[in-house]
DNA sequence: TTGTATGCGTTATCAG
DNA sequence: CTGATAACGCATACAA
């Protein structure tokens, strides 16, 4: 690939002549400009940007890292995070933990020595201990979706607390009171802050807990199935479920499917999070939606402006959950009625 | 952060003695790489890649150049990319060109800038004009999905000729005459050969054309609802419907929902991919599944392939689809009938 | 308005 | 086994 030596040296001139008229930077008389313009054309010439970050320190490259991009919910975090990013000049770098440490501190390895100028980051563990290495190196980032233990950082997460609360405030309106929840995995703050959020619906409404009803497992579709059987096989039922997450949602679904018991008409269903291309076609599913797009989106701007040094301090974003109510959380319902179920 | 000087002075070596530890190349005394290592780990030695990069004319990084992330489709081939170059040494950056031409060029002149060893693309246009300038500059790509016109590639696609066929076939051995098609957008090779292996079918059984049942528009939710209502609106209505990309199925099933048609009972529905979690909770549609992880994967491996110059002349692996068959299709079917989806 | 010298952090080449 | 030197491609500081 020709280089800016071959192009100066086409043009007639010093290669930081030619830098020059890259970079708009400096004086450049217009003659020599076209022709640094001619000669960069004839010769396909593409400026290689490593060199130039290797003397700018800045290499125009965030990374994501998120558990899973086959999750429609990472999925749109992850567009947010890239709309804005482009925008703004940067290209983003996608990693997928799977919620494993080890992949992630394979991946932040990977990134320090890409020297990319930041990471937004679901960390896997909730102490957080990965995120130490891009501390100590001075690496910006900011940290998504989950809280960190004693970690001092921006942070940019989904109302939890509120959004589980208002679920199941809404289930114990519709008159249940034996709820069952799946909530996420230990460890992970999302998970034990819906479990919070029920919990405190629970004790506002005085209904007494029962440790039986509350299940936790992974955030997939394998824990919901295996656990919503547990939670059936119960004495006593409960009469409502609380999915901790979307796929743990569509295991229960799979295993309420399967159990033949109906929804809502014998069992009511809400979840956190939603589910976009599920919806739109089988609506019966009522949800408390985080705005996944806006949470990357703002996870972004915060990280720029950081690395603008346009702030100091740390910020905590808490975005709200909007309730979505649909059939699934108690109202006699059949396939073939007629709704609207909107994109 | 320290530079391998600072580790080298540390140490008590000189750099490219560090080098040799870093890189386990060369020889190096016990005595001496122990002492390198103590050094390293002190200063929190974190090896530059651009530097590497420059120098080795290596980025280790490959592209993904896709339409939307948003598509479990996309998404499934993203994790089938990563998986691979990450399991090689690579890493991934991905880009969404939401099927805007501009979107596609801008993307592909940062990647070059960047150096990236390889680009693995879905072209938005079927000339493939942005291709040009990555074949000028030597950058090894791999053409995924759709087929460019007149330009030998590497090219990994799914069968959709065939995949449009069966389908299609499927429905009229059911007994259906009048199958209205929804194929995506002009100028796109999926969209085309879809259509294909439609007529294909048809001719195959003696079915006249009718070209009032044939639509084309963009692959996604409003395509499919807009022109479901305007295949509905003939006077002599379709008995099936055949949406060419699962957003588009998702399109017309909402449309069929509002307009209380109800499927499989009064109109049948078969698509071309899956849509992974509404199968597992709403298994009426039969569609034909592309092994989208697997094109990923495949489409990956073979990009390493030229990387290493394992292989010189172009490769075409065309992936066979997969029929599904479910309820959609034509069998009487409720809600409460039980139905084990699987994961 | 243009050019020279220099350094960013590594590694290849060649010596020792 | 270890090191000095130079070069990768570009941009900053300083001159002319």
């Amino acid at each position: 690939m020709a280089t800016i030596r071959d192009v100066a040296e086409r043009a007639g001139v010093s290669p930081i002549t030619v830098s020059r008229v890259i970079n708009d930077s400096g004086y450049v008389s217009d003659e020599t400009r076209r022709e640094v313009e001619a000669a960069i054309e004839e010769l396909n010439y593409v400026p290689n940007i490593l060199a130039r970050s290797l003397r700018s320190k800045r290499t125009h490259t965030l990374a994501l890292v998120i558990t899973d991009v086959t999750n429609p919910f990472w999925t749109t975090i992850a567009r947010g995070v890239e709309d804005k990013a482009v925008e703004n000049g940067f290209s983003v770098i996608l990693c997928n933990t799977d919620e494993d440490p080890e992949k992630e501190q394979s991946y932040l390895e990977v990134l320090l020595q890409k020297r990319v100028d930041g990471v937004i980051i679901a960390p896997v563990t909730s102490h957080g201990a990965n995120l130490h290495s891009l501390s100590r190196l001075g690496v910006p980032y900011v940290v998504i979706d989950r809280r960190v233990e004693g970690m001092d950082t921006d942070l940019v997460t989904g109302d939890s607390v509120g959004g589980a609360y208002e679920l199941t405030k809404h289930l114990i309106e519709l008159g249940h009171r034996r709820i069952g929840i799946i909530a996420g995995p230990e460890q992970v703050s999302t998970a034990d802050d819906r479990l919070a959020g029920y919990l405190k619906a629970l004790e506002e409404f005085d209904i007494p807990v029962d440790e039986a009803l509350i299940k936790r497992g992974q955030f997939n579709q394998e824990a919901g199935y295996e656990l919503t059987k547990k939670l059936l096989e119960l004495e006593e039922r409960p009469t409502a479920l609380f999915a901790g997450n979307n796929f743990i949602a569509i295991g229960a679904l799979t295993a309420l499917w399967e159990l033949e018991v109906r929804v809502p008409d014998e069992m009511a269903l809400v979840t956190f999070d939603e589910i976009p291309h599920l919806s739109a076609v089988y609506p019966f599913l009522t949800v408390a939606a985080q705005p996944a797009y806006d949470m990357g989106n703002i996870a972004t701007e915060l990280l720029l402006e950081r690395l603008d040094g346009r702030r100091e301090e740390n910020r905590e974003v808490v975005l709200p959950t909007r309730l979505i109510l649909r059939q699934s959380s108690g109202v006699e319902v059949g396939l073939d009625m007629a709704m609207s179920p909107s994109f």
